[in-house]
DNA sequence: AAACTAAGTTACGAATTGTAAGCAAAAAAA
DNA sequence: TTTTTTTGCTTACAATTCGTAACTTAGTTT
């Protein structure tokens, strides 16, 4: 009868790193600041999403969204210091991945 | 225009993780082999994805289902090795929630 | 016999996603 | 200097996924 006693930090923690993209995301921008085209060509998600996760992520503070004033103007999404201590957690993923995870080709 | 690189075994591996409920299921199971109601008591979601969630880590072989011929028969679910396996995904999130996440209460 | 539990399934409305097109400002191409 | 392209989005709408609630079948306790 007794509900869920589960931390509710870690809860939300698994909110936002399995909301879908995000990790994704936030792996992507371990290779460094890039901008909004770069991230979008290099994943294959659509302009709409990726719009919406990346204001998700920026007011968790995992990412940092700044308006470079250059010529041209560009923005710049890069990862926080909250947002680069998630690389623990990738690369557990890509351990395990890689141990476990088998990919069905005919 | 080219498109991401990204290892196929990591992203299958981010697609299992990802798709909700299903870190919150591996971690429930990781206190060992329990029932369908033992579950759906303990985190809070519907028969309907409950078993569909299932289904897929079985087919995942993420999770094992066994029906035990006792009477009554019962069904019960545990982690395989490979399911085993993902608990240090689920420390490494632990870890970064426990060090980052801040529960906004008013 | 009546009510209850276990382990689901079904139907359906609500929320989330993906697709595609549009847009303003600036820059590069013609 | 017009035309086209790029950037960083937004909007509209269709397709998918999710949650809610009710129902099922078989065994079970009252």
């Amino acid at each position: 009868m007794d509900q869920k006693n589960i931390c509710p930090r870690f809860e939300k923690a698994l909110m936002i790193l399995n909301h879908r993209w995000n990790t994704l995301l936030i792996y992507q921008l371990l290779d460094g600041p890039q901008r909004y085209s770069t991230i979008k060509n290099q994943l294959n998600i659509s302009s709409r999403v990726l719009t919406e996760r990346l204001k998700e992520l920026e007011t968790e503070q995992i990412v940092l969204r700044t308006v470079i004033p250059s010529t041209p103007v560009f923005i710049e999404y890069e990862l926080t210091e909250k947002g680069y201590a998630i690389a623990p957690v990738l690369k557990a993923i890509e351990q395990w991945s890689s141990e476990w995870v088998t990919i069905d080709i005919e």
